[in-house]
DNA sequence: GCAATAGTGTCTATCAGACAATATTGA
DNA sequence: TCAATATTGTCTGATAGACACTATTGC
């Protein structure tokens, strides 16, 4: 058995393999998540169902995992440098009718794209909450909720809503985005001291709105990894 | 088999798909893991090399990557119910010289397993540090890195350490896991307030140690998630 | 009694949140 | 001047950690 050479050993079956990405956005004051529709050719799998951009992996194109949702996020989007973070993982027999199927599901946050791009036929930017309740394909309901919770769960304690932002951006947007992830407001004096405290945003000099006081524009220091707090949000409630 | 479009479609180079699992322990009042040695056999990757517990998913045999984590753990321990946690993913065309792979980690954390089982010429409980800094198979030293990390970690606000201790145990038993896994001492008193406040604790009746007052013995209410505490540990320093 | 360990009480520095006050801009 | 927004200051309740104290067990 063992000195058998490569190739009887590996002929074995193998899962398919796949790359899902759930990419958040903060668009008219909604936090939103982009979903694809699926194709409708002959042999799709939940054709015309709407579900999380992604697809097999291409060991030709695709040098690495990271690098396969780098493209799906780039041929959808356009953005080439978002904040991506590893979700999880999904596999067994039945998830794809096509056989044992195993997705490497991936979150990504980036700022808001052009309105033009807001919604086509193939694809539609679908507030957060609304997604989840909607039947996606395959089990990417399960998926999204995930990415879901995992997202609101670490704005708690991390300066994620950052990467939501086109820069330079203020202090009173940033807590805007936080507001509008977390769904409830926060006090404007503890949520500065906690963000500038925490040392992730650099100067990125005055920022002028509509109307009122000009306010200071930041940049998040290092745009690979978010701040962690050493606290979450009203801890005491 | 299915209809011609779908074979067509589907036939694509598809990469290898692997599970391993980190496997942590206390013993002997250090934070160790399970290392396996790789097979010496001809076209083996590393041979005689070790690494992670793990290998192929088998698609009959396997009914979903979390299935496949288990049997490897049971394989290995004879444990059948672990705290098991997605680590997350690897994948790309080098890491394993027979061809584009991924692997799927998990962490898993056991009570103390009986001493026979120590240690064998195929496998063997390593202190995690000293594990870490040995030259592991295929890229198996970044994932366990990875898996020191997240467990250290996450023991700053989470219970993760009740599950390595074997039940019932004590708040004194308890406290000296975290410590063996923090490497640093936590005050007495500010432990106890704290694991009793969270209230994942329930009572198991008194325990009687080698000497001194008896203590009372605590078991986990829900094996499946850990408790998480509102700070970590040490926040002011 | 003593040694050893388990468990509790008290004090204090810290700090997040509440909210009031002040500063700056454009009209 | 006012309206609108940004920024800072002050107070206070909650609490984690430090550390001393008390409780229980076996000998």
């Amino acid at each position: 058995m063992k000195k058998d050479p490569d190739r009887a050993k590996l002929a074995f079956e193998r899962p398919l393999v796949s790359v899902d990405v759930a990419i958040f956005s903060v668009l008219e004051g909604e936090l939103r998540v982009l979903l694809a529709r699926r194709p409708e050719g002959e042999g799709e799998p939940h054709p015309g169902r709407w579900s999380l951009p992604g697809g097999f992996v291409d060991v030709h194109r695709d040098a690495s995992l990271q690098a396969c949702a780098l493209r799906k996020l780039k041929e959808k989007t356009g953005v080439a440098s978002p904040y991506l973070e590893q979700l999880g993982s999904w596999g067994d027999a039945k998830r794809d009718p096509r056989g044992w199927s195993s997705t490497h599901a991936y979150f990504a946050l980036i700022p808001a794209p052009a309105p033009a791009e807001a919604g086509t036929a193939v694809a539609e930017w679908v507030q957060a909450d609304e997604a989840v309740r909607r039947r996606l394909a395959f089990d990417h309901g399960e998926i999204l909720a995930a990415a879901v919770e995992r997202l609101r769960g670490k704005v708690e304690y991390t300066s994620l809503p950052a990467f939501l932002l086109p820069e330079p951006f203020t202090l009173p947007e940033l807590q805007h985005a936080y507001e509008i992830v977390l769904a409830r407001p926060l006090d404007k004096s503890a949520f500065r001291k906690r963000m500038l405290d925490a040392g992730f945003l650099e100067d990125a000099g005055p920022v002028s709105g509509a109307s009122g006081r000009t306010a200071m524009g930041y940049r998040v220091r290092e745009r690979a990894r978010p701040a962690v707090f050493p606290r979450t949000f009203r801890s005491g409630e």
